[in-house]
Formats: structure tokens, C-alpha cells, sequence
DNA sequence: ATTATTTGTCATCAAAATGTAACATTGCAT
DNA sequence: ATGCAATGTTACATTTTGATGACAAATAAT
């Protein structure tokens, strides 16, 4: 992911967005705001925030309906999500457990708390699936320390690469169109030129030639299927 | 699976759905209209349209309604469902995020966001539905890596000849004539000289026979059925 | 501010795939 | 066997598709 992680607030009052939205930028996190559960949903689909502090009383009590949802889709289950309430009473939190959220603050909070809860979900979440490195012979991606290492030395490459032979190691053996790859490295809903994917996948086979003193070619796991994409493979073409 | 995808479009406004039609066209979409959440349901159980982009604000029964109807009946689950909503205030109504709509597009949309908005839903809807490897003695055609082989090496082909053979091993033990073929594997209304299959053939049969060292001839597998097409078949001639 | 890195796009070149026509071969009816 | 229609094969011009270097805008680093 990015260097700052990305933070959804979802909050129906414009204040409350703003001084949450200052918070976070004073403590390094980037964010971006939506003021009901449609927008919100959107923009998760679109952007994939690495969180989402949601409001539990959207209009329409919507916010708890929301959580639900995106915690049911495979998509999103994923992303963690605070929840933020007003009230104190234990049956919210209990529906709220329920729906899998991982945390609460209740309003009023200090933006310092606030802080201090992200970062600890964050910490969490993260530290779960990403961890372990992937390795194909003496090709070896960490993510942990996000690093790409040939024959125990580093290789130098730009982060698009990264993400991209990230997403070819955790998907091998099968092809991708270039829109499906733009979808999985750049996001949904970006628009680049179709031929930009081929330029990335040239870079980083670039990169992951010169890497090699053994003569081994790494650069030939990324296969092009003619007609159909690209593919990362051990097979021989 | 049609070449062409096929959209319906669900608005009380004609204006709009001319718009949204012309739109998908240039996209190279085809695409029905509907003006009622009842003429709509009709035309999906009809048509099975392969995604829906539906009006949240229709007159009456509403589209939410529909969708949720459509999301809860397992002949329909499973099409996904674009919303298109207005910008404003929608915001008490907002009961229906549970539905499992599969993204929205906000009134008003720019064309150009709406496609990327459908592509990028078909590509995640589609993509799910892995075909499984198909084998016929040692030659292997595997979809989701787009890769045939045979005794556990790749066989090199052209797009064309994959096709044409991934269209065989589905349909095996039957004649097809070379017009049926030509629909099946090049797409109705595309006209070719009708020897451009024999041509094909030719092809895929090479490509099989070099495939092979030990001496099994699978070019054998794919007969040639004079006067009538060709097939494919494990039995003999 | 200046410098370096990364990114997306474009133009260009090279390679592969495609469709067609011409020619060769096969198999069948007589 | 003979002739003919059907099929196989080959060569080739054209079209598609992918690779790559160059460049300018955007971004991060100093």
C-alpha cells in the first residue's frame, strides 16, 4: 500500500468531518470524507481506504447497515472499520460486535484518542495477512519489509513495479487482461491507457534482470499470453 | 457468453435511457430498455441480461425494490446490479444499501464513468466464475492460465487455434459445420471465406502433432467429417 | 528552490497472427 | 482407373499486437 494510509470518514455533520479530517492529517494519515452511506460506498469500492471511521447515525440508520454490508462482501470484509457513536449504551455495542466492526470511540472523543484507536486497529490489521514472504526459487518478496530480494540481494524497483510483481507472486499460474490488472495494481475506476500496463511489466522485468549475477533470468516468470495479457508462472511458456 | 455484453437499462425517463444507450453502444455494449420495475423484471427473466443498471427512483415500486427482490431470487442473484441515483437528498430512503448492489453511478455521470464503472463490475463478476481444466487423455487445456498442454508441455498456438480448440473439448463428439464454427469461434456476423477454417484447422493440427514425443498423435483427436464439418472426437474415424 | 525519481503517454520498431488465394492431395462415385 | 469435389498445405500481404526508448508532467527528496 501507500506510504500514509488512507482513512474514510463517513459523518453526516460537515464539522465533525472537518475536525476529524484535520486530525489525521496532522498525524500523517491521509483522508477523505463522505456524508452518507452511498457516497460512502462508492468511494470504498473506487478508492479501498485503509479504513473507515463510520458514523453509527447516519440519517436513516444507515451506518450500522453499511458496516454490515461491507463486512458480508469479500471485498471489503477486510478493511477495518471504527465505528463512531454517541451513545454510550451497551446494546450498540453488542449489535455492533455482532456485525464485526473492530472498534469503537464514542463522541465526544479527543482527536489524541481518536488517533491512538486507529493506529492500533491499523497495527492489527495489517500486521495479519501481509507478513509472509512469498519466494519462487531465489526470487523473494517481503512485504513486511517490502523488499524484493534475487540471490539475497535487493532489487531496485519503482513502487508501481512493486505493487505489480506483488500481485503476480499472490496470483500466479493464471493470465490477466491488462484491465484486470489495472483494476488489482491501480485501483478501480482509474482510466489509464491500455499500453501503460505494458510499460510497467517492462520495467519490471528490467529490474528483474539486471538483479541476477547467477544468469538466471527472472524477468521470464512474466509471461506475455499473446491475445490474452500476462501471467506469472514457473512453468515454461 | 456472448461477445457483446447485454445491459439493461431501467429509468422512467426516456431522455435518459436514450443517453445511457447511446453511450453503451459506442462502448461496443448491447443493451434493452425497461421504463417499469415490472417491465424490467419481465425482460430479465427473458433476456438474463448480464448487468443491470437500474434507477433507484422509479415511479411507484421503486428500484430498491427491485433490486432486492431480484439480489434475494437465486435465478437472479447472481446479475449484477448497477444503481444510478440522484446527487441530493435520497438520504432518508436509504434502506436498501443491505440489497447487495454491486456499485452505484450518481446522477449526473459523465459516459465515460459509467462504462468504466460497468467494465470494471463485469470484470470482477465474470472473473469469478473459474472454468475448470479440461482433459482428454495427456492434452490439458486450462482457462484460467490460458494455456494448453500436452504430456505437461506447453503447446504453442495463436489465439485463433485456442480458441477454436478450447470451442472443441467443450463440445466434443459432434460434427460442427465450418459455418457453425466460424459463429462459435469468430463471432456471428463476422463473414470469412469458408476455408478460413480448414486453414485454422490445419494449424491446430500442427501444433498438436509437434506437441507430442511420444508419438501420440493428437491432431488425430480433431476429424475431419467429409461433406459435413469437422469434429472432435477420442473415438476413431 | 533544485534535484532526483517515478509515472503515464506516445512514437516507433519488431514479431506474431490472420485471412486469402493458389496449388496439392485425398477420397468417393462412377 | 478416372474425374471431380472436398479437403489439406503453403506462401504471402496485411493487420494486430507487444516491446521499448524518449519525453514531459507529477511527485518526492534534499
Amino acid at each position: 500500500m501507500t506510504p500514509e494510509p488512507n482513512i474514510l470518514i463517513v459523518d453526516d455533520e460537515a464539522a465533525i468531518r472537518d475536525m476529524i479530517g484535520i486530525a489525521l492529517d496532522t498525524a500523517g494519515f491521509r483522508s477523505t470524507t463522505a456524508s452518507t452511506a452511498l457516497d460512502a460506498h462508492v468511494n470504498i469500492i473506487d478508492q479501498r481506504p485503509d479504513l473507515i471511521l463510520l458514523d453509527w447515525m447516519l440519517p436513516g440508520g444507515s451506518g450500522i447497515e453499511l458496516a454490515r454490508r461491507l463486512k458480508r462482501d469479500e471485498l471489503t470484509a477486510s478493511i477495518p472499520i471504527i465505528m463512531l457513536t454517541a451513545k454510550t449504551s451497551e446494546d450498540n455495542k453488542v449489535q455492533g460486535l455482532d456485525v464485526g466492526v473492530d472498534d469503537y470511540v464514542t463522541k465526544p472523543f479527543s482527536p489524541r484518542e481518536l488517533v491512538a484507536r486507529i493506529k492500533a486497529v491499523l497495527r492489527r490489521s495489517t500486521g495479519n495477512l501481509k507478513d509472509k514472504p512469498i519466494r519462487v526459487f531465489d526470487l523473494e518478496m517481503d512485504p513486511a519489509s517490502h523488499r524484493v530480494m534475487v540471490e539475497d540481494r535487493a532489487v531496485e524497483m519503482g513502487p508501481t513495479e512493486y505493487r505489480l510483481l506483488n500481485f503476480f507472486m499472490t496470483h500466479p499460474e493464471k493470465v490477466y487482461s491488462r484491465d484486470h490488472i489495472q483494476d488489482q495494481v491501480w485501483g478501480a475506476n482509474v482510466y489509464l491507457e491500455e499500453r501503460t500496463v505494458d510499460v510497467h511489466i517492462g520495467r519490471l522485468r528490467k529490474a528483474l534482470s539486471a538483479a541476477s549475477k547467477t544468469g538466471i533470468n527472472y524477468s521470464a516468470l512474466i509471461q506475455t499470453v499473446r491475445g490474452a495479457g500476462y501471467r506469472f508462472s514457473t512453468r515454461h511458456n
